[in-house]
DNA sequence: CTGTTAGCGCATTCAC
DNA sequence: GTGAATGCGCTAACAG
């Protein structure tokens, strides 16, 4: 049993070449003929080399982490259910890179936080939430060419086709008077399930009911009663996530008024319980996990197709 | 502007000390005068310095990242909300450490994969959920000492405690036929509810009825139904997690089985949306956040008490 | 208590 | 295509 782990040098020597010729073909990069790339090969394979990380980092200036930036006016939206688990994918993504994520939360106004971050020499990329339409262009020079968005402009769910067609399938149901919570007015994402809704209500005909939410359910059950106060006759909620959903459940529960049979409910987002409660949600579930793993590899300069990723409906018990 | 950051040489000279001394007073270790600390941080504050956390994490020989590793037999445990929850916790937890967390599955037999892990040398610290009691003492040697567990003998919730609030409560409201639905069998974080289940139950002289459920939804559908099949007079079903809660909910609608009036149910962990659904769901919360920074600052090296974490119940509409 | 001397393990100039 | 130096920025061992 070896004490200490084969390095680069040990290779190098078993493979009769330098450590520079090692290095040229362990980390892909530079000129090598075919013979010396297999002879280091060969002898990595036999020694169970594995490269040092945080060595190779240093020396290639890269940093060793990525952080995951949320902005919003709360804190705790670091534990929101998408939060969360965007936290927990981006972890599962940069296994292989041999990195980590590190979390944070920074408010609206959120300059000098993107500043402190230039700052930090240990930083690989960095992934950001939560923008708005002005933030991309601010950035630090520093952060440039290593930082991604996710939501409006980055690693996006086609949320306009999305909420499209929930919406439309809620007009195949019938339903005629179909409000629709949507996001904060400051978040970038917010506009295109906006946009999508007043084409969609317009081409079709029906009045445009739109009322504010944010991600909370306290919120959804809020603008549920708002909704309800204001449009009596309203017969479908729309919702950009299904914890607005389920507060407009809530509150709709409270007021005496079925669902779907009165007022049908379509959450976004597709939590993991969304499909335990009863009755169960309507949403359209999302690639969380793609679109996380999307960002990082982005944010870490990999040329990642810009598309964007597809929203699919699951219809359940809500409408 | 500076073009390029302060590093600790331009400190140390600014200071008039060696590097070496700069370096003692700024990572903190090491004997250092009163006269030369005072002035390698005044040096250190109008430099605007900030250490380099991967060549820290190289000299020191530390690593530079935390792994979770989460134990089970689905690989798509990565995306259960306590998991998701933890591991954005952990992220949080590593900011100030210049560190990140990566996310990995391990099988039930992971002997292998601790063994590769146990040879990363990128690798500062392993968390570890999902252990079985064997595994803390199973652990690869280079492992130990860099090693936290969240359950069981680790950072962990009181759960005996907390569910044994949650049965007096079922059992002062009048229930005297709970079932419960534990754990698997093979996580060492089963035993304690478990035990306390048994204890209460023998002790009021009320009837045991146990089933062993998983942490999703679709097992507490089956679960519930096989509680009622088998005992159909049962009056109360508590949970050792909520999606388990949730699903035996749904299934409880299904059989046209009013909740809480015909049967109570408690979960436990009060996920996000515990609040969220109707009827509301009654549970345990816990302070997951905190747990999950206790078990990551204990990988790291640091003495943190091994108390127990407490668990709160949370009385709403279904017990 | 302090400075000097060596590395940590690898990537990257350069000459050849 | 290859090898010999040099450096990444800091910490740790030693001698003073």
């Amino acid at each position: 049993m070896r004490t200490t782990r084969a390095g680069l040098a040990d290779v190098a020597r078993r493979a009769g070449v330098s450590p520079a010729t090692a290095s040229r073909v362990l980390s892909g990069s530079g000129p090598a003929s075919p013979a010396s790339r297999a002879a280091v090969l060969a002898a990595a394979e036999q020694l169970d080399y594995r490269p040092h990380p945080v060595a190779r980092q240093l020396a290639g200036g890269s940093g060793s982490r990525v952080v995951f930036a949320v902005r919003d006016e709360r804190a705790d939206i670091l534990r929101d259910p998408f939060v969360t688990r965007a936290t927990a994918a981006m972890a599962a993504a940069l296994l292989p890179y041999a990195m980590g994520v590190a979390l944070r939360h920074v408010g609206l106004d959120c300059a000098a936080d993107l500043d402190e971050l230039a700052g930090d020499r240990g930083l690989a990329a960095l992934v950001l939430a939560g923008h708005d339409r002005a933030m991309p262009a601010a950035l630090p020079p520093r952060l440039r060419g290593r930082t991604a968005v996710i939501g409006a402009g980055g690693a996006d769910v086609d949320s306009a086709a999305g909420v499209g067609v929930l919406l439309t399938h809620l007009y195949l149901l019938g339903r005629r008077r179909i409000a629709l919570i949507a996001g904060p007015a400051w978040l970038a994402a917010s506009a295109a399930p906006v946009a999508a809704y007043r084409e969609l209500t317009r081409s079709a005909g029906l009045p445009a009911r739109i009322v504010r939410g944010d991600f909370t359910s306290a919120r959804g059950r809020v603008a549920a009663r708002a909704v309800l106060r204001r449009w009596p006759d309203t017969d479908a909620i729309a919702t950009v996530s299904d914890a607005t959903a389920l507060g407009a459940l809530q509150a709709l529960a409270g007021l005496g008024i079925r669902v779907p049979d009165d007022v049908a409910v379509t959450g976004f987002d597709d939590v993991p319980l969304a499909s335990a409660v009863s009755p169960a949600l309507s949403t359209a579930t999302h690639p969380v996990e793609e679109i996380a793993a999307a960002a990082v590899r982005s944010a870490l300069g990999e040329v990642v197709p810009v598309t964007l990723f597809p929203s699919s409906p699951v219809f359940r018990a809500t409408a």
